[in-house]
RNA sequence: GGCGGCGUGGCCGAGUGGUUAGGCAGGGGCCUGCAAAGCCCCGUACUUGGGUUCGAAUCCCAACGCCGCCUCCA
């Protein structure tokens, strides 16, 4: 049983599926205008977390993220780059694909592109208009909020409520500030689709929930995004749905956001940083595995502190892996927990780990049972019991991998030069030759090697 | 103004009323020719003020501080 905390019911609550057995889950993917930034890397960490987690659980997911090629950032960016949005679209999914697979977030098991919906997206319009639930104004299609009753579900608060806060629009044509553009007809120069109320563009809300209900079907089980999508984005998409007779999302989750200093990481603020510069600088791994160690709900923040904390927790896994010659497991493709042979302490540490896992993705508490696991297996490889020892190694190897993390224990290629130090030091210190062993390490620490001495010699690997 | 969240030891970060979270950094020890790695031990934290309770970081009330959503936003 997988418990997630639901935003609507505002508690952790099981998570019902539509179809034993099997998990439909809609993320709100980027609109690709520019470089991903960290606080796109940890929703998709997230809940590639928790796909991963429901796979590995033995769960069949599938799990469709869009692509948001057509809006007004993107015909903005354009105009800037004097390009056209087509190319804009193209070169930043591109960044995108390739910032994800840096982190290593697998690839949905579809991708909606927005422009490959537009036919219908236009048919729903349509309805609204028939319906009288959307109506026109001089610069696009509008939805009327008032015409679903329970519109400010995913807000919290009822709609009264909402529109005494909201800001006054520039759109005085709009019956409610609160109702959004469905379609927004297209100025001189801007990319247009036919639509018989008039040429145009959709609205991102309408992208959604065309291509969430499109690929998964009505009442499909999961919709997650960022908490900042939960209002307005969310819930237009779910009022679309449901004044056309849909059921939506049977559970909504969302995920915290990246903090600089004390303000939230966002576009508008201009206070971010690109994945990529990121990864450039640190193993993406600890970008991972310092978002594993804080709760999806919480903020999180990321700073050369955070970040080379969590580096050097993860030289602590590496070390794990070198001692008892783990293999990298996670990749692009997904674990599945009944593949493994566990043994008797293994399965232990997986039914504990599982047990936080499938309670609210509570992955603090795995991964500190993770690294108490981890000073087990050192423990007992220490005391002799080698058996012990591996088992709980491949056990934390087998959980990490499950989450996304793969252990490495790479031995770096030894060049020539290397390889003769590291024989003469050896020689050396069988003849218990210090200062010329002493000598020669200092030789190999000078060409960047880390130097340990083990039963079966010296060893070096890159720090 | 409405709604929601947060305030934990040097830092990050979990904590479901009572027994060690975990990591990083630091100190001591074991091991080692010396190191490194590993193992063991250590700091004894919970914004403030009340309250409930045999007992509260954990529940209630208040105060202070901080953040988010209500507008494009992951």
């Amino acid at each position: 049983m997988i418990r997630l905390f639901d935003s609507v019911r505002g508690e952790i609550s099981e998570l019902q599926l539509r179809d034993a057995g099997e998990v439909s889950m809609y993320v709100c993917g980027p609109t690709v205008y520019d470089l991903p930034h960290l606080g796109h890397g940890r929703y998709t960490l997230i809940w590639d977390v928790a796909r991963r987690w429901f796979t590995f659980r033995g769960l069949e997911v599938r799990f469709v993220s869009n692509i948001t090629d057509i809006d007004d950032n993107i015909i903005s960016r354009a105009l800037r780059d004097h390009t056209s949005e087509p190319v804009v679209a193209a070169t930043y999914e591109q960044k995108w694909w390739e910032a994800m697979d840096l982190i290593g977030v697998a690839r949905p098991s579809q991708v909606p592109r927005a422009t490959q919906y537009v036919v219908q997206m236009v048919e729903l319009i349509s309805s609204f208009l028939d319906d009288g639930v959307g109506y026109a104004t001089s610069d696009g299609i509008y939805f009327d909020v008032s015409r679903v009753s329970d519109y400010g579900l995913l807000a919290g608060q009822p709609l009264d409520s909402l529109r005494a806060g909201a800001r006054v629009e520039a759109n005085d044509e709009k019956r409610s500030p609160l109702d959004f553009a469905l379609w927004k007809f297209a100025k001189p120069g801007e990319p247009s689709w036919p639509a018989p109320f008039g040429d145009g563009r959709p609205g991102w809300h309408t992208e959604c929930v065309v291509m969430s209900l499109g690929l998964l079907g009505d009442g499909f089980d999961l919709h997650v995004g960022g908490f900042d999508l939960k209002f307005p984005h969310h819930e237009n998409e779910r009022a679309q749905a449901v004044a056309a007779g849909h059921t939506f999302a049977r559970h909504w989750s969302h995920s915290g956001w990246v903090m600089v200093g004390s303000e939230k990481m966002s576009k508008s603020l201009g206070n971010f940083t690109s994945l990529t510069d990121l990864v450039e600088k640190t193993d993406p791994r600890a970008y991972r595995l310092l978002v594993l160690r804080s709760h999806y709900r919480s903020p999180i923040e990321v700073t050369p502190a955070t970040i080379g904390d969590a580096q050097r927790a993860l030289g602590r896994l590496d070390t794990l892996a070198r001692r008892f010659d783990l293999s990298a497991l996670a990749g692009p493709s997904l674990e599945v927990a009944s593949e493994f042979t566990w043994g008797e302490g293994g399965k232990a540490l997986f039914e504990k780990v599982g047990g936080f896992l499938d309670n609210d993705l509570d992955t603090p508490s795995a991964v500190a049972a993770l690294f108490e696991a981890v000073s087990g297996a050192n423990s007992a490889a220490d005391q002799g019991d080698d058996a012990l020892a591996q088992e709980l190694a491949r056990a934390v190897n087998a959980l990490f991998g499950a989450l996304g993390l793969a252990l490495l224990s790479t031995s770096h290629l030894v060049d020539e030069t290397s390889g003769t130090l590291v024989a003469e030091r050896d020689e050396a210190r069988s003849l218990k030759n210090w200062a010329e062993a002493d000598r020669l390490r200092g030789e190999l620490v000078a060409l960047g090697w880390v130097v340990e001495d083990s039963p079966s010699g010296t060893q070096i690997r890159r720090p």
